[in-house]
DNA sequence: CAGTGAGCGAGCTTCCGCTTGACTT
């Protein structure tokens, strides 16, 4: 007989909670949701009034059976699910799928896993909010029908398979756009001057001041013209200026910024930051890990100001209260933080672990800590001969605060970091020595592709998805084809530098820089842009940015009760399935065609499209169905938006008959591994560096004649009464083989001596030993 | 491994957000 019976969500909790409880209580877990639409039917009936059919999915059968149970012979069961849409929903199916009476159940929240906390919660029971539930079935019915609804247009519009979804085709058309805006941008050059200056008091030795001119030039000629004005010119200290700054410490992690982190900082992915924090989190090394809280318990803030204070002083101690920035925080949860501040390292952890808790523990540290102090100077290096300065900054850390213990990564498309070195002590008018002045021209970048990290914190800023699903959305557009995560190389390109030296001479001089190349950025694929494109024209609103926006905000509304779930549904659901059955009866089928010209041969149109298994170019003739198109495949790496007429013609330069042999015809052709030639059936790979549409009718000879020689040389014995049984000479040395099983030759034996009786022998002795060779294949596919 | 691409039709795919394990070539 269990007198109280608590229920949470997460197992890690309940045993955490257990301890703070007492003997009264069991505590036990839900393993989050227990029930989910039924997928028959889309699980809901959009006749009347959109009347969910919930079941317990198989894998969560066995769990509510036993909760069943345990819930029956409890006295009292408290749902202390999470205190959030989601968590309350769970507490309402837990009732329903439970069969719990209302009078059993008491539902408990709190927000931080302390004593206090939790045993305030027990003296504040209330019931379940049903409001709160409207609100986050409407969210899952509303999901379903986007998804279940939208996903079967793609299926008869583009391809089989494809998903769409409210989350999952907003993350792809961020990525998509972004790589148009790649595409599309216009690279303008620009010369950028710099200085070095020597200054001497006299005194101590010469220092060396590096300073930026406050102007950049559209061309060559005003660089150099520049530079021609500098030779002989005076240079001498205009204007210094001192500021004292102020840097703030960031917030503690909630999972974005944590994933934003660890990718910065440890090159962790996404998918890897979660599982090393769920494991730093079962062992309790850290709070809760999905949280899109930065709230820190009062426990935490008392233990930090004593972390602080011991280990730096008083002065290094600040007290601050985060505040959420994001819309759509639920705030269930605490920031992500180390669950005692003085386990500083943990022996047992393994190096992935110790490297994430001690991001861990240093952010939510110096989130505690004061501002550090800077005092930045900026000096205005004047020039007799033209109104441009140079500009020289200098920092100087007055206090160092948090900047002790953490500081915070940026991206790379977030501006150059400026090098701001200490300055030597300057006056007004002080004169300074040119020593050298470098013009250097620059091209401007288009923004960045996503990372995984930059998509979450994109997604974040609009509001969609959950610190639950960033990390499976990144997975799932990648699944689904729609994404690639891989390293793109960059091209070269030459760009120019004028320097002016202390002789008065100016010098030029070519370089070459490599641009453009990528590794562990987001592509979008072929697919992406078709579906990317169909949808934005056919589905709009769903596709808009702001839609998850719109749908939280009547979603709130639901859950404090002003406006009725069916009535947001339906308004939803009735131009949206209108729509979808326009969209299945009007709309061409999407194969993101595009026309690339003329092939000069025969006339006719080239095009490049998506085709049954995968892209082609095809040569045809839109008005005369009877000249039989000609099709071929896209190469590894090329792409429908990318492809040039040029590059598409050269598809079709294979196979080509490259001379005859023998009295038959040599075929070059392209393969899946690469170019080969075909002669009598036979296959002879093209090495790589000729050219298989330049191969001539001899260098195919050649090929084919050495293969054979090799082949003799591997040959060592064959026999007439069966022509598969052979002696070998392969790489670790000589063998015999039918051609399915490998016979090693017993030391001593002279391979040229084998006889075919001694063969079969050996190689039946061979099979025994190995029998299952080939035939192993056990585990399933995924 | 060396190329496919017509058309028919059965039966399948698919969403988001809560939670952890169970799996090895």
């Amino acid at each position: 007989m269990i007198k109280n019976l608590v229920i949470v969500e997460s197992p890690a909790k309940a045993s955490t909670i257990e301890k703070f409880l007492g003997k009264d209580f069991t505590v036990t877990s839900s393993y989050g949701h227990i029930r989910d639409l039924a997928k028959k039917d889309m699980g809901i009936d959009t006749e009347k009034g959109f009347i969910p059919s919930y079941e317990v999915p198989a894998d969560k059968k066995k769990k509510v059976s036993e909760l069943k149970k345990m819930a029956a012979e409890a006295e009292t069961v408290w749902l202390a699910t999470d205190e959030d849409r989601e968590g309350e929903a769970i507490s309402w199916h837990l009732k329903e799928a439970l069969h719990i009476p209302s009078n059993k159940i008491k539902r408990i929240v709190f927000h931080e896993i302390t004593k206090p906390a939790i045993l305030e919660a027990v003296q504040n029971p209330r019931s379940i909010d049903d409001n709160l539930v409207d609100a986050q079935q409407s969210r899952r019915i509303l999901d379903r029908l986007v998804g279940f609804e939208l996903s079967p247009v793609l299926w008869k519009k583009v391809r089989p398979s494809l998903s769409a979804g409210r989350v999952q085709s907003v993350a792809v058309r961020l990525i998509v756009e972004r790589e148009k805006e790649i595409q599309d941008f216009v690279t303008r050059d620009y010369f950028n001057v710099s200085g070095l200056f020597r200054v001497s008091d006299g005194s101590r030795k010469d220092v060396i001041i590096k300073a930026d001119l406050d102007k950049k030039f559209d061309e060559e000629e005003s660089a150099i013209n520049f530079l021609r004005a500098c030779i002989g010119a005076n240079f001498s200290v205009e204007d210094l200026e001192k500021k004292e700054l102020k840097k703030t410490p960031a917030p503690p992690f909630t999972t974005s910024t944590l994933q934003q982190e660890a990718a910065r900082k440890l090159r962790f992915p996404v998918s890897k930051t979660m599982r090393v924090a769920q494991n730093l989190y079962e062992a309790g090394h850290i709070t809760y890990m999905r949280t899109d809280s930065v709230n820190l318990s009062d426990f935490a803030l008392a233990t930090a100001r004593e972390m602080i204070t011991d280990n730096f002083g008083s002065e290094y101690h600040h007290f601050r209260k985060y505040k959420t920035k994001s819309v759509n925080a639920q705030e269930a949860h605490e920031a992500i933080r180390p669950t005692y501040f003085n386990n500083r390292k943990i022996s047992t952890l393994t190096r992935d672990e110790a490297a994430l808790y001690d991001l861990i523990w240093k952010r939510a540290l110096a989130s505690q800590m004061s501002d550090a102090r800077i005092e930045k100077t900026t000096v205005d290096i004047a020039v007799s001969t033209s109104p441009h300065k140079f500009i020289a900054t200098g920092e100087v850390i007055l206090f160092d605060g948090f900047l002790k213990l953490y500081i915070e990564s940026r991206d790379e498309d977030e501006g150059d970091e400026e090098d701001s070195a200490i300055l030597p002590p300057l006056k007004t008018g002080q004169p300074l020595w040119m020593k050298e002045i470098t013009a250097t021209q620059r091209y401007t970048r288009p923004s960045a592709r996503y990372t995984e990290a930059a998509l979450v914190k994109k997604l974040e800023e609009l509001g969609i998805g959950r610190p639950s699903t960033y990390a499976p959305i990144i997975s799932t557009i990648q699944d689904r084809g729609y994404v690639v995560k891989e390293e793109r190389e960059g091209k070269s390109r030459n760009y120019m530098k004028l320097t002016l030296s202390d002789s008065g001479k100016i010098s030029t001089e070519e370089k070459t820089e490599i641009t453009g190349a990528d590794k562990g950025k987001l592509f979008p694929t072929d697919i992406a842009f078709i579906v990317n494109d169909f949808l934005v024209k056919y589905f709009p609103n769903i596709l808009d940015f702001k839609f998850t926006a719109k749908i939280e905000k009547q979603l709130d509304d639901i859950a404090k009760g002003d406006i009725d779930r069916v009535e947001m549904l339906k308004k939803f659901y009735q131009p949206f399935h209108k729509t979808v059955r326009e969209t299945l009866e009007t709309s061409e089928r999407a194969t993101g065609s595009r026309e690339l010209g003329k092939d000069p041969a025969s006339g006719l149109d080239v095009i490049v499209r998506m085709a049954k298994y995968g892209a082609v170019a095809q040569i045809y003739s839109p008005d005369n169905p009877e000249i039989k198109p000609r099709m071929a495949s896209l190469k590894k790496g090329q792409r429908i938006d990318t492809l040039s007429l040029e590059e598409a013609l050269d598809l079709f330069r294979l196979p080509r008959i490259a001379g005859e042999y023998e009295g038959e015809e040599l075929v070059v052709a392209e393969g899946r591994f690469g170019p080969y030639v075909k002669h009598q059936s036979k296959f002879y790979s093209i090495p790589r560096d000729i050219d298989p549409l330049s191969i001539t009718e001899s260098e195919c000879i050649d090929l084919i004649n050495s293969k054979k020689d090799a082949e003799a040389a591997r040959n060592i014995k064959s026999f007439t009464e069966d022509p598969s049984v052979k002696v070998l000479n392969g790489r670790f040395g000589p063998y015999i083989t039918n051609g399915k099983v490998n016979a090693k030759i017993p030391k001593g034996k002279e391979p040229r001596e084998i006889t075919f009786a001694e063969a079969l022998q050996y190689i039946e002795e061979a099979a025994k030993k190995e029998p299952v060779k080939g035939r192993g294949g056990r585990g399933k596919k995924k």
